[in-house]
Parts: C-alpha cells; structure tokens; sequence
DNA sequence: TTAGACCCCGGGATGTATAA
DNA sequence: TTATACATCCCGGGGTCTAA
C-alpha cells in the first residue's frame, strides 16, 4: 500500500496537540497548511460551514462562553472563547444539493420547454466520505491566567473577563485545526491514484490568465507553458507530481474553457477600463477642486516576450511529445 | 454552541454547434 | 482538427433557520 506522508503539513502547526491537530496563528497559516495537506493526499476540500469574518471575527457581536478546557485544546491556565468555526468536507464527501437535485428531478418541466438537455457521461463526484477538516478560531486571554484549577478561580476569573470583553478587551488569537485520518477517506482512492479526480490548481488558473493575457491563445501552447511552469517554478529542485494528476495537468476541454474565461475577463476588463477613465474626466470636470489619479493596469509587457521567447523556442521542439506525456 | 437542512448565486467542468 | 462561443449541469461558497 501506498505510503502517504503528511509531515509537510503537520510541521506547519505553531502548536502541536496530537498527530492530526495543532495551532496556528492566522488564515493565510490555515490555509497554506490545509494546500499543503491537499498535496500530500492527493484530495481536494471544500467548505462547507462557515461564518462570516473566519480569521478576523468580531468578538463582541456574540455572546460567548468562556472555557478553561475542550475537546480540542486541553487545560493550561489560560482562559479562551471559541468565535468561529469552518467545516471543510471532502470533494468526494456528502452530496449538499441532493434534495435539490430531487426537486428538479420530480418537478414536471412543461410542454413546451426547448431546453436542451445534456448526456452526463460521468456520474456525481460525491461518495459519502466522511473526512473533514475542522478550523476553530479561538481567543485565548494569557493576562486572565490562573495559578490553579479551581471551581472558584475559573468562576470569577470567568466573570472578570466577560465584563473586560464587554468593555471591548482583546487577546491572542489562534486557529485550531483537526485534520481527518486518512483511513476516513474510505470511500474514493487517495495518493497517486486520487490525481485523477482532482479540481485544477488555483495557481495555475492565474498562470493560465496571465498566458492569455500575454497573448497566448491555443491549448496546445498553454499546456507546455503549465507543464513547464509546474516543474520548473512550483517543483523547482523537487520532483513534480505524475502526469495522472489533474490538479497539475489538467484536461484539453478543462484548460480550454480556463482560457476562454480568460479572454472574457480581459475583454470586459478593457473595457472597464476604458469606461472608468471616462468616468474620472467626467468627476474632473464637474469637481475640479478634487485631486484624481488613474493608473490603468499594467500590461504583461516582459511576461510577453517571454512567453513568445519561449513559445519561439518550444516550436522547435516536437508538439506531439507533450501531448502524450500530459494526455487525456 | 453545534449540527443539519436548506437556499441562492456564481463559477467550474464539460457538452455542443459552428466556422476556419 | 482546432478555436471560439455559448449552454447546461454540477457544485463551491456563503448565508439563514431551527432543533437539540
């Protein structure tokens, strides 16, 4: 069986509290951990509960009980109130819009409808697995720290530190992280062999946008850009994901429709462009007391010639051999 | 406080038609 | 065969509401 090793992951938890479990101290943190852990397992997750303002939630606008000790963090003398809380489920996890989908299914559709409807060649992604991640965002207050665990001393420290909340008090803010174990994916493969149901990489749709924005239009040529930039620049100096793995070389049609995305973005984005500088003589002239300035976006002027620098040089190679190393 | 059900909007993935 | 444009379905992300 497949060894999956997830210390990469792990070793970014400031605090440690158990092999799946630890602290950071803020989102960017969580996040790049929750990447790094996507990578090493070869899943994808996705959120599924969440509250506004995860990371940065306000503390005063709920009421919230003050604990000395949970399930996640154990007792250490500090105080702390748990203000947020994020479930991210597997891709391959519960289906969320089934009652929906059975809605649609149920609902007669008229006599007259000329919508088309569409063979679906591959079935739904989600498997019922149960694996989740969990991130608490907690507040923990070292100044209200206690010598020794009593029912009185929690009781009016407790008290103590509810009114100091009230009076808008802070403290240290930390973000607690459950990871599932890897024998909870048991319903879809994990590993190599899980490459081939995973979502593109957010990374290399920027990449694909920036391409397009340089000129790059043809899904051949974008795809030997991707594949270089992946194992040139994401795995500089380490070795690059197999070929098998979507996340990293995705599909003709998926890179295909990243790129005709792309066009309209930078299309509608020209305009927007164009009508905000209009917009901005216009505030000019009806207000010329106020002090306007307007930079248009920079173009991918450089980034430009080197994609045709190198697009000039891979033409000479053989077309044909990326494609079968990177196929469908 | 938490979990589950549900809703809505918009984006992602992919099928289809058409022109070059 | 490939690029372009668009349609359709699925699902992610963010939210509310309710019951336990």
């Amino acid at each position: 069986m497949e060894k999956i090793d997830i210390s990469a992951a792990t070793a970014l938890f400031k605090i440690k509290l158990s092999e799946h479990s630890g602290l950071v101290r803020n989102v960017e943190e969580a996040e790049n951990l929750l990447r790094q852990y996507e990578l090493a397992t070869t899943t994808n997750f996705c959120c599924n509960k969440v509250k506004k303002g995860f990371g940065s939630t306000d503390l005063t606008r709920d009421s919230h009980k003050v604990w000395w000790e949970d399930e996640q963090l154990p007792f250490d003398h500090e105080p702390f109130i748990q203000v947020n809380h994020r479930v991210y489920d597997c891709r391959h996890g519960v289906d969320r819009h089934l009652s929906q989908k059975k809605k649609n299914k149920t609902s007669n559709p008229s006599d007259h409808s000329f919508k088309k409807h569409r063979n679906m060649v591959q079935g739904t992604r989600k498997l019922n697995c149960p694996a989740q991640i969990h991130m608490r965002e907690y507040i923990k207050f070292p100044e209200f720290k206690i010598a020794q665990k009593t029912e009185w001393r929690q009781k009016t420290m407790s008290k103590r530190l509810r009114e100091c909340i009230k009076k808008g008090g802070s403290g240290e803010r930390w973000i607690h992280i459950q990871l599932p174990n890897l024998s909870e994916h048991n319903t879809h493969p994990i590993g190599s062999a899980g490459g081939l149901h995973q979502g593109i990489d957010k990374m290399l749709v920027t990449k694909i946008q920036e391409l397009v924005v340089a000129g790059a239009r043809s899904v051949k040529e974008v795809r030997r850009h991707l594949k270089i930039y992946v194992e040139q620049d994401l795995y500089k100096g380490t070795k690059a994901p197999p070929k098998s793995n979507q996340r990293f070389y995705p599909s003709k049609t998926t890179i295909r429709s990243h790129i005709y995305k792309a066009v309209i973005k930078e299309r509608f984005s020209k305009f927007d462009q164009e009508n905000l500088q209009k917009k901005i003589e216009c505030w000019k002239l009806k207000c010329p007391d106020e002090m306007f300035f307007f930079r248009p976006l920079v173009k991918y002027s450089e980034e430009s010639s080197s994609v045709h620098d190198n697009k000039e040089q891979s033409n000479d190679d053989d077309d044909e051999d990326d494609d079968d190393d990177v196929d469908d």
